[in-house]
Formats: C-alpha cells, sequence, structure tokens
DNA sequence: AGCACGCCGACT
DNA sequence: GTCGGCGTGCTC
C-alpha cells in the first residue's frame, strides 16, 4: 500500500532470523531512497542493540506501529534480487507448514556466508586457453621467447581452458601469458573453479552415449519425457538393480536438452563417488553436489551456480531441496523412503514433500524413486495423485533375486547372538570363496552390562535407558546424550566382581566371528570405524578384491556401498520392527530388509539371505522373505487405514521438555485443558495428551508430547494455531524448550 | 533467541 | 559498598 501523505517517508518489511512469527518494518532513509531494492534482497538493519541481515518482504508497507518507532535501515547488500518470487513464496510457504517465523525459514535456505551478509558473486577464476592461430603457429618458430613457446606448447596440449594458478604452479608468470594475449595466441576466461571448464550452455548435453534400455525403461523414460513442464509427480518403483538410474540419466538427458536444470535428491549416506561421477561422465553441462563434507564457500559457490543457471545438474542431500535454480525443469528424489530426508529439528520440512510442492508451484515433474517406497507415497499413488511407473525387470539376464530364508530361533541358545547352525552356514559359505555380510542393529559390545547377583545394570545417570558397553576404547557410553563413563571392575551396589555384558552389538559380533572363523578376516563397519579417516577407503580396496570375508555393522552396510562379491547376507536382529513403539517400525523393518537383500549377489552368483528371527512364521515377514514388499506395504497400509494413522490421517506433535517434569505436564496439560473448548469443536480433530515420550527422561530432561491427529490438513492446522496461541502467551515459556513437527518421521 | 534492566544475597 | 545470580520484558 502506498502511503497516505507523500511527505510520509517509505518503509519496507523485513524477514529477520529471529523466533518471532512476524517481519519488521524499517523506514528507507533519504540517502537511500534511489537505491534499486526489489523484493528478496537482503538488508542490514539495526535491530535492538545489534544489526542483522534480513530479506525485504514487502515495499511501500503502511506500518502497525507509530511510524516514530520505526528505525531507518542500515545498509542495502543486494544490487539485484537475492531470492526469486518462487523461492520467497516457497519460504511463504514453508513457513505457514511449519508455523514457524519466515525469517527463520529463508535463514536456513540461504548458505552461511550469505547469512552473514556476504557478496552473492561467484567467485572467478582466470583460465587460458590458446586461440586457433595459437593452435597453428609451431612454438619452435618463437625464438625471441622461449617461455612464451613454453606456455603456449603447454595449452597446445590442452582442449579445454587451463586455470591461471596451475600454469603459475609449472613455472610460468602472468606476464607471459598476457604477452601470449596481446600476440592473439591465447585467450584469457573468467570462471568458476567448480564448472571444470564446463558450460550450462553447450549446445550438446550428452559426453557419453547412453545405454541401451529394456521396454520397462523405455516405457518410463518416454511417459515421463512426454510430459515435462507439467506439475506431474511419479513415483518410479524399482526392485534393486532394476536400472533407476539410467532411467534418470535419460530423463534429465531430456530436460537439460531443453536448456533446463534438473535437482537430484540422494540420502545421505547416497552420495557415493561413484554415483556422482556417473553423472559427470555421462553430461558435458556442469554437474554440482551440495551434501554436509562441503565447507562453507564450497556450499555457497554450488548454490550461485543453481541460481545463475551455470549449474546443470545439482546433486544433493536434504539441504538441497531448498536451493534456488533459474530454470528448473525436474526434480528427481531417489530413495524417496529414506529417513534422512526429513529435517528432525529446527525447520522440520521433509525434502521429498518440499520438492513436490517445488514442483507444483513450478510446473514441473518430480520423480519419486524406490524399491521400497513409503506408505505415503504408495497411498498417493494408489489414490491416483500420483502417476505409478513401475520397472520389474532386472537389468542383465545373470541377476537374479537371492534366496531369504527365515532361520527360526524361538528355544534355541544363541553364542553372543547368533546360532550355531547359522555360524555353519557361514563357514560352509566362506569355505567355498564368498564373502559375508553381517548386519546387527546396535552398535558397541553389549547394549548394557549386568550384575547377576543383584540385578544392577549400567542404568545412564541422565536417561531412562541403559548405558553401552563398548571395547574400543573400553567405556561405558550413552548413545542418548553421549555420557561417557569407566567400566566398573566390580558391582557398584553389592561388590561383586562379575558384570556380565547383556546382549550384543557389533563389536561383539566381530569379536564372535573371529574365534568362530580364524581362517577368514571380520572386518566391522559401524560409525565407530568409518569416522577413522581413510579407514573405509582401505576397507573397500580389501573387500573388492573379492577374496573370502565377513563384513560386520549396522545399518550403514545397506546403504551407500555395494559390495560384488558378497553373496551371503546375514541379519542377527530382524524381530525390531515389532517390538517397536513407533507405528512405522514395521514399514522400516521391511525396507532395510528389503535393501539388504538386495546386497546379496547382484553380479555373477545368486545370492542368499538368511535373516535370524523369534517369528518364522509371521505372515508379513514371510512376505518379505518372497520378495513381495508390494503385498507387504499394501497389509500395513490396511492396518493403517483400519487404525486411522498416517497416510489415512494427517499428524502434527508438539514436543515439550524442561529439567523437571511437573513443570513439562503442568505446562502442556494447560495448554491442552485451555485449547479445549476451540480443538474439541474443530470436526475431525483430535488432541492427545500430554503423554511421555517414548524415553522421558534423556539427558536429565523430560520430554512430553501432544498429537493432533486429523482426517484433513485444514483443521489440523487450525488446531496447531490455537495450541501454539496459547503456548506463546504461557507464563512457563521461559523453563520450557517446546517444538511443533507437522507430519513427524520419528515419535520420539 | 538474545540482550538489557532490575532486584536481592554474599563477597572484598 | 559492588559483583553476579536469574526473573521479566522487548525487539520495527
Ligand atoms: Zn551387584
Ligand atoms: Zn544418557
Amino acid at each position: 500500500m502506498h502511503s497516505l501523505f507523500d511527505d510520509e517517508p517509505p518503509v519496507i518489511r523485513v524477514a529477520l532470523p529471529v523466533p518471532l512469527t512476524r517481519c519488521f518494518d524499517y523506514i528507507l532513509p533519504p540517502n537511500l531512497q534511489n537505491t534499486y531494492l526489489p523484493l528478496g534482497a537482503r538488508v542490514r538493519v539495526p535491530y535492538r542493540n545489534r544489526t542483522l541481515v534480513g530479506v525485504v518482504m514487502a515495499r511501500q508497507v503502511s506500518p502497525d506501529i507509530p511510524l516514530e518507532k520505526l528505525k531507518p535501515l542500515t545498509e542495502v547488500i543486494d544490487d539485484a534480487s537475492l531470492l526469486d518470487d518462487h523461492q520467497l513464496a516457497l519460504a511463504k510457504w514453508l513457513a505457514r507448514y511449519c508455523h514457524g517465523p519466515v525469517g527463520e525459514v529463508i535463514s536456513m535456505m540461504l548458505p552461511a556466508p550469505l547469512r552473514q551478509g556476504a557478496a552473492a558473486h561467484i567467485q572467478e577464476e582466470t583460465y587460458w586457453m590458446a586461440t586457433q592461430s595459437g593452435r597453428a603457429l609451431e612454438p619452435e618458430k618463437m625464438h625471441r621467447a622461449p617461455k612464451q613457446a613454453e606456455l603456449l606448447r603447454a595449452l597446445q596440449k590442452h582442449q579445454q581452458p587451463v586455470a591461471a594458478t596451475m600454469l603459475r604452479s609449472l613455472g610460468f608468470t602472468s606476464t607471459q601469458m598476457a604477452a601470449l594475449e596481446d600476440k592473439g595466441l591465447a585467450e584469457r576466461y573468467l570462471q568458476s573453479r567448480h564448472l571444470e571448464g564446463r558450460d550450462h550452455e553447450t549446445p550438446s548435453v550428452l559426453a557419453e552415449i547412453p545405454l541401451q534400455l529394456n521396454d520397462d525403461q523405455k516405457h518410463v523414460v518416454s511417459e515421463v519425457t512426454g510430459q515435462l513442464g507439467q506439475s506431474e509427480v511419479f513415483l518410479l518403483e524399482g526392485v534393486t538393480g532394476s536400472g533407476k538410474t539410467e532411467v534418470y540419466l535419460q530423463v534429465i538427458e531430456a530436460v537439460l536438452k531443453q536448456g533446463r536444470q534438473v535437482l537430484v535428491l540422494v540420502p545421505e549416506i547416497g552420495l557415493a563417488p561413484q554415483t556422482v561421477n556417473r553423472f559427470k561422465k555421462r553430461f558435458s553441462v556442469p554437474v554440482m553436489t551440495l551434501h554436509s563434507g562441503l565447507n562453507d564457500k564450497e556450499r555457497l559457490d554450488a548454490w550461485l551456480l543453481a541460481r545463475d543457471g551455470r549449474a546443470g545438474v545439482l546433486i544433493g542431500t536434504r539441504s538441497a531441496a531448498v536451493t534456488p535454480f533459474k530454470d528448473l525443469g525436474l526434480i528427481v528424489v531417489d530413495e524417496e523412503h529414506d529417513a534422512s530426508y526429513k529435517q528432525g529439528d529446527g525447520i522440520r520440512y521433509s525434502a521429498r514433500d518440499l520438492a513436490i510442492v517445488r514442483g507444483k508451484m513450478l510446473s514441473c515433474p518430480v520423480v519419486l524413486g524406490s524399491a521400497t517406497p513409503s506408505l505415503e507415497t504408495l497411498h498417493n499413488a494408489t489414490e491416483k495423485r500420483f502417476q505409478w511407473l513401475k520397472l520389474t525387470q532386472r537389468v542383465g539376464s545373470s541377476v537374479q533375486l537371492p534366496d531369504i530364508y527365515l532361520h527360526d530361533i524361538q528355544n534355541k541358545k544363541l553364542t553372543n547372538g547368533i546360532d550355531g547352525g547359522l555360524l555353519q552356514v557361514m563357514r560352509t559359505h566362506l569355505e567355498q570363496g564368498g564373502q559375508v555380510l553381517a548386519f546387527i542393529n546396535r552398535r558397541g559390545f553389549a547394549p548394557a552390562l549386568m550384575c547377576h547377583d543383584c540385578g544392577w545394570v549400567s542404568d545412564c545417570p541422565f536417561c531412562d535407558a541403559r548405558m553401552t558397553l563398548h571395547r574400543e576404547p573400553p567405556r561405558l557410553h550413552c548413545h542418548h546424550c553421549d555420557s561417557v563413563s569407566a567400566i566398573p571392575h566390580q558391582c557398584p551396589k553389592c561388590f561383586n566382581s562379575e558384570l556380565k555384558p547383556v546382549g550384543s552389538g557389533t563389536e561383539r559380533m566381530e569379536e564372535t566371528l573371529e574365534q568362530a572363523f580364524k581362517d577368514w578376516p571380520v572386518f566391522r563397519v559401524d560409525r565407530d570405524t568409518v569416522s577413522k579417516k581413510g579407514m573405509m577407503e582401505k576397507l573397500l580396496a580389501r573387500v573388492n578384491t573379492e577374496e573370502p570375508c565377513v563384513l560386520v555393522g549396522t545399518q550403514m552396510l545397506a546403504k551407500g556401498h555395494h559390495f560384488p562379491g558378497v553373496s551371503l547376507v546375514v541379519v542377527l536382529d530382524a524381530d525390531g520392527g515389532f517390538y517397536s513403539s513407533d507405528f512405522r517400525g514395521l514399514e522400516r523393518m521391511g525396507q532395510l530388509l528389503t535393501q539388504v537383500a538386495g546386497r546379496a549377489g547382484r553380479e555373477r552368483r545368486k545370492g542368499k539371505v538368511v535373516v535370524q528371527t523369534h517369528r518364522p512364521d509371521d505372515p508379513l515377514l514371510k512376505l518379505l522373505a518372497q520378495h513381495d514388499y508390494s503385498e507387504f506395504s499394501r497389509c500395513l497400509l490396511e492396518e493403517r487405514k483400519d487404525t486411522l494413522l498416517p497416510p489415512y490421517s494427517f499428524m502434527a506433535i508438539i514436543r515439550a521438555e524442561a529439567n523437571q517434569s511437573d513443570l513439562v505436564s503442568g505446562f502442556l496439560t494447560d495448554v491442552v485443558q485451555a485449547a479445549a473448548p476451540v480443538t474439541s469443536q474443530i470436526e475431525g480433530l483430535e488432541v492427545t495428551g500430554p503423554v511421555p515420550s517414548p524415553m522421558e527422561r534423556r539427558f536429565g530432561r523430560y520430554h512430553m508430547q501432544i498429537w493432533l491427529i486429523c482426517d484433513r490438513r485444514g483443521p489440523l492446522h487450525q488446531g496447531i494455531s490455537c495450541l501454539l496461541e496459547l503456548i506463546n502467551r504461557h507464563p512457563l515459556q521461559r523453563k520450557v524448550r517446546w517444538s511443533l513437527d507437522v507430519d513427524p518421521q520419528e515419535l520420539i
């Protein structure tokens, strides 16, 4: 709105990274009134007694507080919009969805240097390339300038521009480079080092010939490429080895040929160099990555190159979902069911869901790929909101699905978590020259230490949990609060000197298997071994020799790296999903088991999977053993429908914690009771709680939650707004930390 | 969230 | 007398 009077100073509305769900207005001082200041540009503003970086959300606003209370802004940082209209619309959408401040959402979207006000310009470096006449000239003829001749000879060897820094490290000087330029023999280029001489404007997109597709793949590629420019969501369901990646590559190729950009989302661990290299090898356009392994500068460059349309393909983990693009033509979400797509703190968004929202806003297709789609996605596909495409044929004729055996351990005495019969199966397999993969879902030596005389257990002093016994290095370690203590030599309660480890983790399994198989090496892969630098590379090299060995580890082994020599996979604790307090426990178990099975015998020989279970007759487990994830998921969906849980309802959780349990319960009880007159009138909305979290005490703090479940999103958000309003007015706000999670993935 | 302001106990 | 504990209020 324009000001009522012309002499009133122009006021702008700024989103700031503060936890207050409103924007702040500032006066544009006279000296900045002629500065170009578009929406989405960053400004520096005074805020209380400090200065903050904010983003312009509106101009020429009439402030809701008296004009004399407004402060003038300090500085305009961007001379052009930093975030375009779509990016701002996305931020607003996410802020509404999370019931959070748009300023915090925007702050989350920006790489750290931009948050702090750094210039939004790609650092360009000088590159040199021989011109046509430079290539035609024989350097030997340059008698009077031997150094320049040598430089020209070096440049002639390359078809691509060579970095000036590289030439300098070879002993050439800038004067020599400039001299060649003056003679028209060399040309200078300014470009980002990350582009590796590639250019998105390139006329040819391909750097190699694509693979031949089978009929399934051809059908999928033509379906998706036939609907480019439309906001369609595709579920691409393809079993392990059905050639999903090649389908992605060929759909991406079609988008790149239109001169548009592509975003590829991958799980946290999925960003293996081999995946990225496959993309770089296929395309001649710049392929950038964005993941947690990059430093601030690298992240900023990737972000800017995507925003400026200079990156053709961006492959990234969760946070890449909020990267701006100049002309986005396709989003691929690989392993869409993966839990790492959900941000667990701060702005709790799902990268997969955000991808779908962006697709709708930009009219671009979204491809969700998985061998084990989430129930949410399957439900959307069944309801025809997504187009359901399937890859049923496995690529390569020799590849067969492994046989899966459910190994009954009811009434069996296990030695350190493994049955003697199963050890024999492993031995036979090793004798035949095969590699074995053994999964166990717990790190450490044993999940607890116990006194058999008085019943003392290694409880964590800060959590409702046992401290895990570790041998490397020896310690008791709580996996929930990270507190560490020495291993007691005798029982702290009765002084009995015999304390027994209870249950097995990866370390104990490693030891057990080492003792059982003296002739073959046993390698452990879990967070503790992988974090040691260079260990993983060394291990991969050893395992890739395909000499017989045993790999024991956590889920980490199932994701990421593929081991071609493995033909026996052993799952030691499959029953966890049955006893999980989370209604998604079984779904996760099915996805993990299917993924694990895909690790057995993908090449050459047929694989075998053995699953230790107390429930060999369980119908769901049997379905998984028959490679029937579809029927398995159909059964689970049936169950969710009966219990009216997601995806048959929408859910939100309000979590709260404090150092005293009565503070949390008092706080949440007040809120629920005060809201009841309103929430009980909202049709279909169910408010449950406060209830203690599955592990009430964690790190000395008491956790409780309120559940909101509703059959429609609208009333759910109405209920949330009502509760949050009361929370924000509650006097205990200072002592209780709380958060809202819409569409939670974890119920903890 | 942050950060100032303000009001009480125990220190030089 | 003052240093610092944290309860309270506000941020354009
Ligand atoms: Zn004891
Ligand atoms: Zn703990």
